[in-house]
RNA sequence: GCGGGGGUAGCUCAACUGGUUAGAGCGCCGCCCUGUCACGGCGGAGGUUGCGGGUUCAAGUCCCGUCCCUCGCGCCA
């Protein structure tokens, strides 16, 4: 018999059906065992009754086994109607039960663990309700921000992750072994591809995995984490970038309200709301003001600590009721080499960071357009030009002034869930040890 | 890489200043149970206390080394 969904099982009052899926729980009465069965769209009760020739096999049956069950879809008794759960008022009556897969569980499906234990138990761990509503809400930002920049003109590109130099010197690198002995590397951004996009589409963007090599053990940082970048040609300034960034922003919001209620309220979370505009202030003003208000003089420092971080936070939230904003004008010496330096401000860059409750979510800014300009930046910082003479060519044959931005889907994500540590809205996670050959009974000596 | 906390049963944890045979809850296995819905009841199995050394009559507990986890910092998204 042709499979039916579970989902579809209360328009099924009185037929006999076939659903397949996973056994949740099983709750062995003696004569008669009951059971909750899910699939995709959702669960069921099964009840076997004393009769019934499934009762044999149905002894046998434990949690997570995959099974194909027959039975008789029927109106529960009156007393036995479980209120406000999914077919509470149904019941699947099982006439026959087959095995398709066993079982071994390692813990009870979403019991209390330790993130050690959720990370390498992912395979099964993954099954619970909140785990699934974290990668559906990532699913669903993917494809807002899809849809956005769509429709705003930018066309998707592929860039490459193998690539010759370790270019632009944002992290530490992979490396390796590439074919007759050469030595490739694993990217750590698509930044240059992306500015030799804005040559050939003049608006781009691109979703994919980078690589840092860093030891860093962090709430915040992966080894590999999803990029999600854009990029744009014929801009005035970086005020442009920080525009579209804005309304994207205020698209995956609205996106999320319509589509990851359930999943939001589930995760006991909340979807910010984005003004017309979010809060910016400098570099050395926000620095400015952390020492006005706590005492604390950051103001030689060329960058903001984590805990300047989440203080220019909290102070957006009262002030501005933003959960966002922009920082600006970050030191030359603090930037990568692309990045424009303002005329009406030497020494300081128009570029910008994304703070979103508490932590930066994404860099961006003006490039140089200008080569001759740009090989006076890469000079600047110790490098040497003909290693990027490829990257040059967008430059030599005519590239408008443009700019843009990568942020990283991870953080996003466990900020919008409210999520403690970056690899709770990562499949799979890499850190300082953690890749799945390692994952083997003997890791841990 | 540096600093804090930690590693005890499949999971989550307990074991006072070193002191009998290292415990609990959940899970697992067996038996009982015709209306359960995290079912319930009774019984049972399960541990080289991360690993290696040391101190001691005696080490889960103290010391040294090492590996791993976690949090903070650096770096960054």
């Amino acid at each position: 018999m042709e499979r039916t969904l579970i989902g579809e099982l209360n328009t099924k009052e009185g037929q006999e059906v076939t659903i397949q899926g996973w056994v949740s729980v099983r709750r062995d009465q003696g004569k008669m065992v009951f059971f909750d069965f899910r699939d995709r769209t959702g669960s069921v009760q099964g009840v076997v009754l004393p009769k019934s020739e499934a009762i044999e096999t149905a002894k046998e049956v434990r949690n997570e086994y995959v099974v194909s069950v027959v039975g008789m879809v029927n109106k529960r008794p009156e007393k036995n109607v479980n209120a406000g759960v999914q077919n509470g008022d149904i019941e699947l009556e099982v006439k026959q039960i087959e095995i398709i897969s066993k079982a071994e569980i390692p813990f009870e499906l979403g019991s209390e663990v330790n993130l050690d234990t959720y990370l390498d138990n992912m395979p099964f761990t993954l099954r619970t309700p909140k785990q699934k509503a974290i990668f559906k809400v990532q699913a669903e930002i993917i494809k807002a921000y899809r849809a956005f920049l769509n429709s705003e003109g930018f066309t998707e590109f592929q860039a490459p992750k193998l690539i010759g130099d370790d270019a632009e010197g944002s992290g530490e690198v992979f490396e390796v072994k590439y074919l007759y002995d050469k030595t490739a590397h694993l990217a750590t951004s698509p930044q240059l591809y992306k500015q030799i996009m804005v040559g050939v589409f003049e608006r781009v963007f691109t979703t994919g995995n980078v690589f840092r090599a860093e030891k860093h053990a962090t709430t915040r940082h992966l080894n590999e984490y999803t990029s999600i970048d854009a990029e744009m040609g014929f801009i005035k300034d970086h005020t442009d970038v920080m525009d579209m960034e804005t309304k994207l922003m205020r698209h995956i919001c609205e996106h999320l309200r319509t589509t990851c209620n359930e999943e939001f309220k589930l995760l006991d979370a909340q979807v910010p709301e984005v003004g017309e505009t979010i809060p910016h202030i400098k570099l050395r003003e926000a620095q400015e003001l952390i020492f006005k208000e706590t005492g604390k003089d950051k103001r030689n420092e060329p960058d903001l600590e984590p805990e300047d971080e989440r203080w220019l936070c909290e102070w957006s939230k009262r002030e501005h009721n933003s959960d966002f904003v922009f920082v600006t004008h970050y030191p030359v010496s603090k930037r990568p080499f692309y990045t424009y330096e303002d005329e009406q401000d030497p020494g300081f860059t128009k570029s910008f960071d994304l703070l979103f409750r508490g932590i930066e979510i994404t860099t961006g800014g003006q490039r140089r357009h200008n080569l001759e300009n740009l090989i006076e930046g890469a000079k600047n910082k110790g490098l040497d030009p003909n290693n990027f003479s490829y990257y040059f060519q967008a430059f030599k044959t005519g590239l408008p002034p443009h700019g843009g931005w990568g942020m990283g889907l991870e953080r996003l994500t466990a900020k919008f869930l409210n999520l403690a540590n970056v690899k709770e809205a990562t499949l799979f996670p890499r850190d300082i040890n953690r890749i799945d050959t390692l994952l083997s009974t003997d890791k841990k000596e």
